[in-house]
DNA sequence: AATGAATGAGAATTCATTCAT
DNA sequence: TATGAATGAATTCTCATTCAT
């Protein structure tokens, strides 16, 4: 995580997410998370109105985050294969990362509309990256297909997170599976 | 099915289902599901231990009442195709339907243990009615095939619970889609 | 106060009123009424919804019970003159009563629309008991008169509550001094 | 009058009666206060030393404002009747001129002892003030009548600050209508 | 079985005040 | 003088759960 000296809202941030991503946005106090930054309680009202924003604040820089690597690796990936590949591996790698934190995913304030309005911006731009390099290759429906590959890769992060035996490279293996079965599928879906 | 259960265990998880559904896990207090079930506080505790446990009981009549439907529906299927059509139609339905209980699907109590399980043997018994039909068909991984059919149709759910304009008759656009790819990705990769 | 066995409604208020009245209402605490009522803090709020309206509860019950004791008091007068010595000694002995309750008279809740209403309708009821019989008599402006006679006893109060030296004979010829006093403005006025 | 105070000594209290008057002592942030005076929230505290301590010093400036303009006012006033109206128009234009900082009158701070110092020192003066012009036209207990006549002005603040139909003439006819209950009420009290 | 009054632990947030610059 | 980032004490109110009836 981005910890340059001084810089409070970083730090603040990188506090939440370990404590929201161990236990979780309700089982989460703030005063736990001032402690763990190492600065008063008081202070983080002065970066972030409320709990609820302050998690949203987290999620957006986590999702910029991912977006931004994604976009860095596509840019050495030539063919369509090389570069599905490289989406799924880069998402797979997300969660294989986060290992320790899987309530991030599971466990998010409910009500908050800047939360959710965060969660479909970002997949909004996920989708985009991968329906425009679809859509380049000539498919029909470049949305609903990205929609579909973005889907096979999530549903494994249940196997990533929860199955203890999941090693590194069960991942690689989730990739070529993922890619191969994806590719196949649109091949002949032209 | 749970005609074994007394009515009102049956009405108060009816009302808890309603306001889970509507306002999640956090945000929907004890009382005012007795208030729903036309019973009082203290009468809750009387069939349900915690609130934790009448969410995961909740859940569990609910997840039971899927699989039971799905495995109905697919006796009447003959082809592997017919019966990927049933359970893409089955699941797709499943969430047009709770369109208004958007909440269940996305905020669950975080540290119970006992709704983890529920999760996870719920998925355990839904991989494994797909992973047989398609292992029957002599395809190869058939597990991971079935998680894999399972995160396309699972994502599409963010549509179908968020975009207003989703129309039934989207719905099965969706299940033709799905269930093609799947299958055009599977035939090429035995 | 009333103590009505049971009657956990006045015992919170007789809780409210001396710790109100010693230290004001900012500077009184929830937790210290509900341990002076001997419950639960919790307890308080099936009562009042707030410790604004627990404030106004308070003040009215006190209101109500000053115009009623009034009212009572003035049936045994027949004459003008007794009737309004019967006014100026039940409200300086009201705040002479009350010499260890002064918060209560400098010290209320602040944006309270609803306790600002209760003292305005107390206000209308005063004047008006006092209006009538001063309108019976055939005095013109009985309203104004009314608020004088009224403004004239408030005054008094800060010597009843803040001196010291002030004793229960004093309340007497303040009584006499204040009903002469108007009387004779009131006689020659007409 | 606070010419000997610098500049920022009055913007300070100006800016702290605005706020204190609209919204009251409790309801007012010192960071409101510092914003309105355009200067730093620190800089308050070189100036004053608590909030208490500028309400107080805010409040003594009023006061001192009022007995100083009640002085020059009575200079011009010959006869007693004069000079009571004179009194009267300044109480009563006092608050007039005050109904957008009703909370002024209502709320201050509770436990500033120098507050109540303040407040009763304003009163002895002003008692005094009366008291002696009553005392030269050779009335008995001068200072009982003073706090009379200052009781029937003060009462007229609830129909002044809260009727919204009261208007400046309302004013004049108040005073005459004060005066001469009071005028009439000493004068056969002799 | 059913009730619902009572409990009390628990946490977010505010804001007067300080002090290093 | 002037600043404003940082502090942290302090308190209301909520709500799952209990238990006497």
């Amino acid at each position: 995580m981005s910890q340059v000296q001084g810089d409070k809202w970083n730090l603040i941030l990188d506090a939440a997410y370990e404590l929201f991503g161990a236990n979780g946005f309700y089982e989460t106090k703030m005063s736990e998370i001032a402690e763990r930054a190492g600065i008063a309680k008081g202070t983080l009202y002065l970066y972030f109105s409320s709990k609820e924003q302050l998690f949203t604040a987290m999620t957006k820089r986590d999702f910029e985050q991912f977006l931004e690597q994604l976009t860095n690796g596509l840019q050495q990936s030539e063919s369509l294969k090389e570069r599905l590949s490289e989406v799924a591996s880069h998402h797979l790698r997300y969660f294989y990362n986060r290992r320790d934190y899987t309530k991030l995913f599971f466990m998010m304030p409910n009500n908050d509309p800047e939360m959710l309005q965060e969660i479909q911006s970002f997949m909004v731009q996920y989708i985009r990256i991968l329906a425009d390099m679809l859509e380049i290759d000539g498919f029909k429906e470049p949305k609903l297909l990205a929609k579909s590959f973005i889907g096979i890769l999530d549903m494994m992060k249940m196997d990533i997170l929860f199955d203890p035996s999941f090693q590194e490279e069960d991942v690689c293996q989730r990739v070529v599976f993922a890619t191969d079965l994806f590719m196949n599928g649109c091949m002949h879906q032209k």
